[in-house]
DNA sequence: GACTGTGAAGCCATTCACAGCT
DNA sequence: AGCTGTGAATGGCTTCACAGTC
């Protein structure tokens, strides 16, 4: 049981997991039970006990799962005991917006610059963070030891930037950029695609309005139970 | 064939081989092969002519598909035959930002009214768009017709939020708020949780650290081939 | 020869049901 | 009695491999 294959949709859960998790020890909950995580976050209990069996034995029989101790456990598993470091790429609506949000440093990711290739941008300013022209890409990643990019340019441009952010030594992509972007072994990309969830619901909306019973199977819209 | 249960992931496809397929339209190019659809965005061949093959059969053997003809079918199953009203409640740094993405009214989902609990954003303009108070969304939402509504509010407002959606008659919500929301039956929810991407490739890059072989298996980060 | 459509096989994830502990 | 941990069963998605068509 030390290592074997977590299903994606199981590390999307934990994170999920550890945020419930992070709430009720603020609100010195004590002691938590399968079955009341998932109805928080609406999965079914045996969903939540077989995601941590993956990585060993958190609870106890009859008493359920100490609150503080199995979020250590969880956020140690996610790899987010220690902070990371961030650039975001393209400084427009989107990612400026994101340079601002608050949710990813709250859970240990700090952007630590921004980059754009447009020069009427460089040089600002942006939430107490500069902004800097691409090609001083490469030098700001090894100097804020940031591992992890964030693409929020235009789709014809995702790919170039791509290529620049892993020559630069970025470990980890999120990409908001329509568009696939393709990168060599080791580095990791994962695709939020924001059109793409309004045209699923679009799908789900046709299909119940035709009357279809069955539409969508599970995943992205969990179950009621 | 008729009415098989759609995979969401198929749906997820869909979605991307039509934005593929509106470039090659405005590219001009006549037909196109599953496996160049494949190699575009990143799955493989069979999945392609899987994916479509729950809907029916629209290529040609020994030819390919006509790019044309393909895209409108992929757009009248995805329910894009017609364009969708869209409200955003919700106007901070995000909400803003998706208020003037351009990427959702190309794809026909037109953002017509934008609502907000703070008295001094109410009466402002934001891109074309008027910020209404939250008294105000049930007669909005009725009156230009709206279908889908996007949440960008703080998470201990999510809910009430998604309740005052509901009883407005939408039908459709997509959740940026990093909390699991419940709605009645027919309504459908999409949640996009920026944090938890970040956590997956978080977790994907200390277990490649660690020397872990297997890592993530699947989905999101699409394979090569 | 090139490419689609599809049954069958393989693989992966979720649910079930119950043994095991407190 | 209550709740966790887990093997077995189920269900669902993807890949394979090939027959069918142009």
């Amino acid at each position: 049981m030390k290592n074997p294959k977590i299903p994606e949709a199981t590390v999307v859960r934990l994170s999920i997991y550890s945020r419930y998790l992070t709430r009720l020890e603020q609100q010195g909950v004590p002691t938590v039970s399968s079955g009341e995580i998932a109805q928080a976050v609406g999965v079914s209990a045996a969903q939540v006990r077989k995601d941590l069996a993956y990585f060993g034995e958190f609870g106890t029989r009859g008493v359920g799962y100490g609150v503080k101790t199995l979020n250590a456990q969880i956020l140690k598993i996610l790899g987010l005991s220690t902070p990371w470091s961030v650039v975001v790429v393209g400084v427009g609506n989107l990612g400026s917006a994101l340079a601002s949000y608050r949710g990813f440093a709250r859970r240990g990711f700090l952007i630590r610059a921004l980059f754009d290739r447009d020069p009427a941008k460089v040089g600002r300013i942006l939430n107490g963070l500069p902004v800097y022209g691409l090609e001083r890409l490469p030098e700001v990643v090894r100097q804020v030891g940031a591992s992890i990019g964030v693409i929020c340019v235009p789709a014809d441009q995702a790919q170039p930037v791509a290529d620049l952010l892993v020559a630069a030594g970025i470990r980890g992509i999120l990409n908001f950029a329509p568009q696939y972007i393709s990168v060599p072994e080791p580095v990791l990309v994962r695709n939020v695609d924001l059109s793409v969830h309004l045209e699923v619901l679009s799908f789900g909306l046709v299909r119940r309005a035709e009357g279809e019973r069955p539409g969508l199977a599970a995943a992205g819209n969990r179950p009621e139970e």
